[in-house]
DNA sequence: CCGACCATTCAGTATAGACAGAAATTATAG
DNA sequence: CTATAATTTCTGTCTATACTGAATGGTCGG
Protein backbone atom coordinates (compact mmCIF):
# COMPACT_ATOMS: atom_id res chain seq x y z
CA UNK A 1 0.00 0.00 0.00
CA UNK A 2 3.06 1.92 0.16
CA UNK A 3 2.20 3.46 -3.77
CA UNK A 4 -1.23 3.81 -4.83
CA UNK A 5 -2.62 2.54 -8.18
CA UNK A 6 -4.36 5.15 -10.58
CA UNK A 7 -7.69 3.02 -9.34
CA UNK A 8 -6.64 3.78 -5.56
CA UNK A 9 -5.51 7.48 -6.17
CA UNK A 10 -9.06 8.18 -8.04
CA UNK A 11 -10.87 6.28 -4.91
CA UNK A 12 -8.82 8.27 -2.07
CA UNK A 13 -9.47 11.51 -4.33
CA UNK A 14 -13.38 11.30 -4.74
CA UNK A 15 -13.96 10.19 -1.02
CA UNK A 16 -12.33 13.39 0.55
CA UNK A 17 -13.90 15.50 -1.94
CA UNK A 18 -17.41 13.57 -0.94
CA UNK A 19 -16.63 13.80 2.59
CA UNK A 20 -16.25 17.89 2.45
CA UNK A 21 -19.34 17.99 0.86
CA UNK A 22 -20.74 16.50 3.58
CA UNK A 23 -18.96 18.24 6.28
CA UNK A 24 -16.79 15.44 6.79
CA UNK A 25 -13.20 16.72 7.14
CA UNK A 26 -10.95 15.68 3.92
CA UNK A 27 -8.28 13.87 5.43
CA UNK A 28 -10.57 11.62 7.55
CA UNK A 29 -12.41 10.78 4.35
CA UNK A 30 -8.85 9.69 2.67
CA UNK A 31 -7.74 7.91 5.50
CA UNK A 32 -10.88 6.27 5.78
CA UNK A 33 -10.75 5.55 2.20
CA UNK A 34 -7.01 4.35 2.04
CA UNK A 35 -7.86 2.08 5.03
CA UNK A 36 -10.84 0.84 3.60
CA UNK A 37 -8.86 -0.19 0.15
CA UNK A 38 -6.39 -1.84 1.96
CA UNK A 39 -5.63 -5.30 2.64
CA UNK A 40 -3.46 -4.86 5.81
CA UNK A 41 -3.85 -2.12 9.12
CA UNK A 42 -1.67 0.46 8.26
CA UNK A 43 0.56 2.25 11.16
CA UNK A 44 -0.01 6.18 11.58
CA UNK A 45 3.23 6.74 9.89
CA UNK A 46 2.41 4.41 6.40
CA UNK A 47 -1.19 6.50 6.19
CA UNK A 48 0.72 9.62 6.79
CA UNK A 49 3.39 8.97 4.02
CA UNK A 50 1.17 7.56 1.53
CA UNK A 51 -1.50 10.57 1.55
CA UNK A 52 1.15 13.30 2.33
CA UNK A 53 -0.05 14.33 5.61
CA UNK A 54 1.36 15.45 8.89
CA UNK A 55 1.35 12.50 11.22
CA UNK A 56 -0.88 14.73 13.87
CA UNK A 57 -2.91 15.13 11.20
CA UNK A 58 -3.46 11.50 11.12
CA UNK A 59 -3.91 11.01 15.18
CA UNK A 60 -6.26 13.36 14.80
CA UNK A 61 -8.59 11.90 12.08
CA UNK A 62 -7.97 8.39 13.03
CA UNK A 63 -9.33 8.87 16.34
CA UNK A 64 -12.33 10.46 14.53
CA UNK A 65 -12.99 7.60 12.61
CA UNK A 66 -12.77 5.30 15.71
CA UNK A 67 -15.42 7.35 17.65
CA UNK A 68 -17.12 6.17 14.57
CA UNK A 69 -16.41 2.84 15.18
CA UNK A 70 -15.86 2.24 11.85
CA UNK A 71 -12.01 2.09 11.77
CA UNK A 72 -9.96 0.36 14.97
CA UNK A 73 -6.75 -0.05 16.02
CA UNK A 74 -5.00 -4.03 15.72
CA UNK A 75 -1.86 -4.72 16.86
CA UNK A 76 0.47 -6.65 15.23
CA UNK A 77 3.48 -9.17 16.30
CA UNK A 78 6.64 -7.55 16.96
CA UNK A 79 5.80 -4.11 16.40
CA UNK A 80 4.93 -1.45 19.18
CA UNK A 81 3.20 0.79 16.95
CA UNK A 82 -0.61 0.65 16.26
CA UNK A 83 -1.97 -0.26 12.97
CA UNK A 84 -5.32 0.65 12.10
CA UNK A 85 -8.07 -1.08 9.76
CA UNK A 86 -11.36 -0.50 7.98
CA UNK A 87 -14.40 -2.09 8.80
CA UNK A 88 -15.07 -4.35 5.73
CA UNK A 89 -19.19 -4.48 5.67
CA UNK A 90 -19.98 -1.04 3.72
CA UNK A 91 -23.52 -1.34 4.92
CA UNK A 92 -22.85 -1.76 8.76
CA UNK A 93 -20.06 1.60 8.29
CA UNK A 94 -23.24 4.05 6.72
CA UNK A 95 -25.34 2.43 9.35
CA UNK A 96 -22.87 3.90 12.01
CA UNK A 97 -22.45 6.86 10.68
CA UNK A 98 -25.96 7.50 10.08
CA UNK A 99 -27.04 6.48 13.66
CA UNK A 100 -24.20 8.65 14.99
CA UNK A 101 -25.27 12.07 12.78
CA UNK A 102 -28.40 11.39 13.84
CA UNK A 103 -27.32 11.41 17.58
CA UNK A 104 -25.14 13.83 16.89
CA UNK A 105 -27.83 16.69 14.47
CA UNK A 106 -31.21 15.39 14.52
CA UNK A 107 -32.06 14.93 18.33
CA UNK A 108 -30.52 18.17 19.04
CA UNK A 109 -32.16 19.81 16.34
CA UNK A 110 -35.67 18.20 17.52
CA UNK A 111 -34.88 19.12 21.40
CA UNK A 112 -34.09 22.28 19.82
CA UNK A 113 -37.89 22.49 18.09
CA UNK A 114 -39.41 21.32 20.83
CA UNK A 115 -38.20 23.91 23.32
CA UNK A 116 -39.07 26.57 21.37
CA UNK A 117 -43.02 25.07 21.13
CA UNK A 118 -42.80 25.89 24.68
CA UNK A 119 -41.09 29.15 25.02
CA UNK A 120 -43.82 30.58 22.28
CA UNK A 121 -45.81 33.63 23.59
CA UNK A 122 -49.01 32.83 22.62
CA UNK A 123 -49.40 37.00 22.98
CA UNK A 124 -46.79 37.39 20.36
CA UNK A 125 -47.63 38.97 16.70
CA UNK A 126 -47.93 36.01 14.73
CA UNK A 127 -47.63 33.59 17.51
CA UNK A 128 -50.21 31.06 15.75
CA UNK A 129 -48.61 31.52 12.39
CA UNK A 130 -45.30 30.53 14.03
CA UNK A 131 -46.00 27.76 15.84
CA UNK A 132 -47.65 25.93 12.68
CA UNK A 133 -44.56 26.08 10.74
CA UNK A 134 -42.56 24.92 13.62
CA UNK A 135 -44.47 21.97 14.29
CA UNK A 136 -44.79 21.20 10.92
CA UNK A 137 -41.26 20.87 11.18
CA UNK A 138 -41.01 18.67 14.66
CA UNK A 139 -43.45 16.38 13.09
CA UNK A 140 -40.96 16.22 9.97
CA UNK A 141 -37.69 15.27 12.36
CA UNK A 142 -40.49 13.41 14.95
CA UNK A 143 -41.14 10.82 11.88
CA UNK A 144 -37.63 10.52 10.55
CA UNK A 145 -36.65 9.46 13.92
CA UNK A 146 -39.39 6.94 13.97
CA UNK A 147 -37.88 5.78 10.57
CA UNK A 148 -34.44 5.57 11.50
CA UNK A 149 -35.53 3.52 14.57
CA UNK A 150 -37.69 1.16 12.47
CA UNK A 151 -35.10 0.47 10.24
CA UNK A 152 -32.32 -0.12 12.79
CA UNK A 153 -34.26 -3.20 13.64
CA UNK A 154 -34.17 -4.35 9.92
CA UNK A 155 -31.82 -6.79 8.84
CA UNK A 156 -30.52 -5.92 5.50
CA UNK A 157 -32.69 -5.82 2.48
CA UNK A 158 -35.56 -6.44 4.16
CA UNK A 159 -36.38 -2.33 3.43
CA UNK A 160 -35.88 -2.84 0.17
CA UNK A 161 -38.23 -5.60 -0.37
CA UNK A 162 -40.59 -3.60 1.75
CA UNK A 163 -40.48 -0.64 -0.58
CA UNK A 164 -41.26 -3.06 -3.94
CA UNK A 165 -44.22 -4.83 -1.92
CA UNK A 166 -44.67 -0.91 -1.71
CA UNK A 167 -44.57 -0.10 -5.53
CA UNK A 168 -46.67 -3.05 -6.73
CA UNK A 169 -49.31 -2.00 -4.15
CA UNK A 170 -49.58 1.32 -5.45
CA UNK A 171 -49.22 0.49 -9.27
CA UNK A 172 -52.71 -1.75 -8.40
CA UNK A 173 -54.01 0.76 -7.12
CA UNK A 174 -53.35 2.95 -10.18
CA UNK B 1 -40.88 40.31 10.09
CA UNK B 2 -38.94 42.99 10.57
CA UNK B 3 -38.20 42.05 14.04
CA UNK B 4 -37.54 38.91 15.25
CA UNK B 5 -38.85 37.05 17.89
CA UNK B 6 -36.51 35.04 20.78
CA UNK B 7 -37.67 31.55 19.19
CA UNK B 8 -37.10 32.80 15.49
CA UNK B 9 -33.89 34.03 16.63
CA UNK B 10 -32.98 30.68 17.68
CA UNK B 11 -34.48 28.60 14.95
CA UNK B 12 -32.68 30.42 11.99
CA UNK B 13 -29.24 30.34 13.91
CA UNK B 14 -29.66 26.59 14.53
CA UNK B 15 -30.73 25.90 10.98
CA UNK B 16 -27.65 27.68 10.19
CA UNK B 17 -25.42 25.63 12.11
CA UNK B 18 -27.20 22.28 10.73
CA UNK B 19 -26.57 24.04 7.31
CA UNK B 20 -22.54 24.06 7.75
CA UNK B 21 -22.92 20.61 9.28
CA UNK B 22 -23.49 19.36 5.87
CA UNK B 23 -22.24 21.11 3.49
CA UNK B 24 -24.92 23.95 2.86
CA UNK B 25 -23.77 27.25 3.56
CA UNK B 26 -25.01 29.15 6.50
CA UNK B 27 -26.66 32.01 5.08
CA UNK B 28 -28.38 29.91 2.42
CA UNK B 29 -29.65 27.84 5.72
CA UNK B 30 -30.40 31.14 7.37
CA UNK B 31 -32.53 32.72 4.88
CA UNK B 32 -34.21 29.53 4.36
CA UNK B 33 -35.58 29.15 7.56
CA UNK B 34 -36.05 33.19 7.69
CA UNK B 35 -38.16 32.37 4.52
CA UNK B 36 -39.94 29.56 5.98
CA UNK B 37 -40.80 31.35 9.54
CA UNK B 38 -42.60 33.97 7.17
CA UNK B 39 -46.05 34.63 6.93
CA UNK B 40 -45.77 36.85 3.94
CA UNK B 41 -42.96 36.69 1.17
CA UNK B 42 -39.77 39.18 1.61
CA UNK B 43 -37.86 41.52 -0.65
CA UNK B 44 -34.07 40.78 -0.87
CA UNK B 45 -33.32 44.19 1.09
CA UNK B 46 -35.41 43.04 3.75
CA UNK B 47 -33.66 39.71 4.58
CA UNK B 48 -30.24 41.33 4.36
CA UNK B 49 -31.63 43.79 7.05
CA UNK B 50 -33.32 40.89 8.84
CA UNK B 51 -29.48 39.03 8.65
CA UNK B 52 -27.26 41.44 8.95
CA UNK B 53 -25.87 40.69 5.64
CA UNK B 54 -24.85 42.08 2.45
CA UNK B 55 -27.83 42.31 -0.36
CA UNK B 56 -25.15 40.63 -2.53
CA UNK B 57 -24.70 37.58 -0.43
CA UNK B 58 -28.70 37.26 -0.30
CA UNK B 59 -28.93 37.44 -3.68
CA UNK B 60 -26.30 34.76 -4.64
CA UNK B 61 -28.20 32.57 -1.98
CA UNK B 62 -31.66 32.99 -2.76
CA UNK B 63 -30.28 31.82 -6.28
CA UNK B 64 -29.02 28.59 -4.85
CA UNK B 65 -32.21 28.04 -2.80
CA UNK B 66 -34.25 28.68 -5.87
CA UNK B 67 -31.87 26.24 -7.92
CA UNK B 68 -33.35 23.65 -5.17
CA UNK B 69 -36.92 24.52 -6.11
CA UNK B 70 -37.44 25.60 -2.48
CA UNK B 71 -37.71 28.92 -2.53
CA UNK B 72 -39.63 30.96 -5.50
CA UNK B 73 -39.95 34.59 -6.41
CA UNK B 74 -43.29 36.20 -5.76
CA UNK B 75 -44.96 39.09 -7.16
CA UNK B 76 -46.69 41.66 -4.90
CA UNK B 77 -49.47 44.55 -6.73
CA UNK B 78 -47.98 47.89 -6.44
CA UNK B 79 -43.54 46.64 -5.87
CA UNK B 80 -41.20 46.17 -8.21
CA UNK B 81 -39.14 44.18 -6.38
CA UNK B 82 -38.80 40.39 -6.34
CA UNK B 83 -40.34 38.68 -3.35
CA UNK B 84 -39.42 35.42 -2.00
CA UNK B 85 -40.70 32.88 -0.34
CA UNK B 86 -40.46 29.35 1.02
CA UNK B 87 -42.23 25.80 0.00
CA UNK B 88 -44.03 25.24 3.03
CA UNK B 89 -44.72 21.49 2.75
CA UNK B 90 -41.97 19.68 4.86
CA UNK B 91 -41.47 16.53 2.98
CA UNK B 92 -41.54 17.71 -0.44
CA UNK B 93 -38.77 20.21 0.53
CA UNK B 94 -36.81 17.76 1.90
CA UNK B 95 -37.52 15.07 -1.31
CA UNK B 96 -36.27 17.71 -3.16
CA UNK B 97 -32.71 18.41 -1.65
CA UNK B 98 -32.23 14.98 -1.25
CA UNK B 99 -33.03 14.13 -4.93
CA UNK B 100 -30.36 17.10 -5.99
CA UNK B 101 -27.69 15.68 -3.93
CA UNK B 102 -28.62 12.58 -4.61
CA UNK B 103 -28.22 13.65 -8.51
CA UNK B 104 -25.05 15.78 -7.53
CA UNK B 105 -23.42 13.67 -5.53
CA UNK B 106 -24.29 9.94 -5.46
CA UNK B 107 -24.37 9.48 -8.82
CA UNK B 108 -21.11 11.07 -10.32
CA UNK B 109 -20.00 8.64 -6.92
CA UNK B 110 -21.42 5.23 -8.65
CA UNK B 111 -19.91 5.95 -12.09
CA UNK B 112 -16.65 7.04 -10.77
CA UNK B 113 -17.05 3.47 -9.00
CA UNK B 114 -17.76 1.90 -12.11
CA UNK B 115 -14.99 3.53 -14.05
CA UNK B 116 -12.63 1.77 -11.43
CA UNK B 117 -14.01 -1.18 -11.97
CA UNK B 118 -13.53 -0.82 -15.80
CA UNK B 119 -9.96 0.29 -15.66
CA UNK B 120 -8.45 -1.87 -12.76
CA UNK B 121 -5.55 -3.63 -14.21
CA UNK B 122 -5.70 -7.35 -13.02
CA UNK B 123 -2.07 -7.54 -13.59
CA UNK B 124 -1.83 -4.91 -11.01
CA UNK B 125 -0.46 -6.22 -7.41
CA UNK B 126 -4.00 -6.73 -5.21
CA UNK B 127 -6.06 -5.72 -7.60
CA UNK B 128 -8.43 -8.74 -6.96
CA UNK B 129 -8.76 -7.49 -3.31
CA UNK B 130 -9.24 -3.96 -4.44
CA UNK B 131 -11.92 -5.14 -6.90
CA UNK B 132 -13.88 -7.13 -4.20
CA UNK B 133 -13.57 -3.73 -2.62
CA UNK B 134 -14.90 -1.16 -4.77
CA UNK B 135 -17.60 -3.74 -5.98
CA UNK B 136 -19.09 -3.66 -2.39
CA UNK B 137 -19.19 -0.06 -2.41
CA UNK B 138 -20.54 0.16 -5.41
CA UNK B 139 -23.09 -2.58 -4.80
CA UNK B 140 -24.17 -0.37 -1.20
CA UNK B 141 -24.61 2.94 -3.98
CA UNK B 142 -26.87 0.69 -6.30
CA UNK B 143 -28.95 -0.40 -3.31
CA UNK B 144 -29.38 3.59 -2.51
CA UNK B 145 -30.20 4.50 -5.88
CA UNK B 146 -32.94 1.82 -6.22
CA UNK B 147 -34.22 2.90 -2.62
CA UNK B 148 -34.27 6.37 -3.53
CA UNK B 149 -35.69 5.48 -6.92
CA UNK B 150 -39.12 3.02 -5.03
CA UNK B 151 -39.54 6.06 -2.18
CA UNK B 152 -40.06 8.66 -4.91
CA UNK B 153 -42.66 6.99 -6.13
CA UNK B 154 -44.44 6.43 -2.98
CA UNK B 155 -47.08 8.61 -1.19
CA UNK B 156 -45.92 10.64 1.90
CA UNK B 157 -46.72 7.99 5.14
CA UNK B 158 -46.31 4.57 2.96
CA UNK B 159 -42.77 4.60 3.64
CA UNK B 160 -43.76 4.48 7.32
CA UNK B 161 -46.53 2.38 7.37
CA UNK B 162 -44.52 -0.22 5.31
CA UNK B 163 -41.61 -0.10 7.70
CA UNK B 164 -43.95 -1.08 10.40
CA UNK B 165 -44.97 -4.36 8.85
CA UNK B 166 -41.87 -4.99 8.55
CA UNK B 167 -40.77 -4.70 12.43
CA UNK B 168 -43.85 -6.75 12.78
CA UNK B 169 -42.83 -9.29 10.67
CA UNK B 170 -39.16 -9.45 11.95
CA UNK B 171 -41.00 -9.67 15.78
CA UNK B 172 -43.23 -12.53 14.58
CA UNK B 173 -40.21 -14.71 13.17
CA UNK B 174 -38.47 -13.72 16.61
C1' DC C 1 -35.04 57.72 -24.07
C1' DC C 2 -33.93 59.13 -19.53
C1' DG C 3 -33.71 58.35 -14.64
C1' DA C 4 -34.53 55.62 -10.73
C1' DC C 5 -34.70 51.38 -8.79
C1' DC C 6 -33.37 46.37 -8.27
C1' DA C 7 -30.87 42.53 -9.06
C1' DT C 8 -26.54 40.39 -10.30
C1' DT C 9 -21.66 39.90 -11.00
C1' DC C 10 -17.05 40.48 -9.69
C1' DA C 11 -12.80 41.39 -7.31
C1' DG C 12 -10.88 41.96 -3.02
C1' DT C 13 -11.15 40.89 2.04
C1' DA C 14 -12.24 38.35 6.09
C1' DT C 15 -12.91 34.21 8.52
C1' DA C 16 -13.50 29.47 9.83
C1' DG C 17 -11.61 25.31 9.68
C1' DA C 18 -7.84 22.27 8.13
C1' DC C 19 -3.22 21.27 8.65
C1' DA C 20 1.84 21.22 9.98
C1' DG C 21 5.41 21.07 13.23
C1' DA C 22 6.94 21.42 17.87
C1' DA C 23 6.22 20.15 22.46
C1' DA C 24 4.32 17.18 25.78
C1' DT C 25 2.67 12.87 27.16
C1' DT C 26 2.37 8.05 27.27
C1' DA C 27 4.00 3.51 26.65
C1' DT C 28 7.54 -0.04 26.32
C1' DA C 29 11.82 -2.46 26.11
C1' DG C 30 15.98 -3.24 28.31
C1' DC D 1 14.62 3.49 36.16
C1' DT D 2 16.13 5.16 31.89
C1' DA D 3 16.15 5.61 27.02
C1' DT D 4 13.60 5.40 23.06
C1' DA D 5 9.72 4.97 20.28
C1' DA D 6 4.95 6.21 19.40
C1' DT D 7 1.06 8.97 20.01
C1' DT D 8 -1.46 12.99 21.27
C1' DT D 9 -2.03 17.80 22.23
C1' DC D 10 -1.34 22.43 21.20
C1' DT D 11 -0.31 26.67 18.79
C1' DG D 12 0.55 29.09 14.84
C1' DT D 13 0.01 29.13 9.74
C1' DC D 14 -2.31 28.42 5.69
C1' DT D 15 -6.12 27.68 2.50
C1' DA D 16 -10.67 27.33 0.83
C1' DT D 17 -14.72 29.47 1.00
C1' DA D 18 -17.98 32.93 2.62
C1' DC D 19 -18.89 37.47 2.43
C1' DT D 20 -18.73 42.47 1.44
C1' DG D 21 -18.98 46.63 -1.29
C1' DA D 22 -18.51 48.51 -5.65
C1' DA D 23 -19.41 48.19 -10.34
C1' DT D 24 -22.31 46.46 -13.88
C1' DG D 25 -26.46 45.12 -16.08
C1' DG D 26 -31.27 45.05 -16.59
C1' DT D 27 -36.13 46.70 -16.11
C1' DC D 28 -39.82 49.76 -15.66
C1' DG D 29 -42.25 54.16 -15.15
C1' DG D 30 -42.50 58.53 -16.83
Amino acid sequence: MAELTGVQKQYILHWGEMGTRWGINRTVAQIHALLYLSPRALPAEEIAETLSVARSNVSTSIRELETWGIVRAVHVLGDRREHYESMKDVWEMFRLVVEQRKRREIDPTREMLRKSLEELDPKEAGADFTRERIAAMAGFFDAVTELHDQMKQLPTGTVRKLLRMGTKMRKKAG
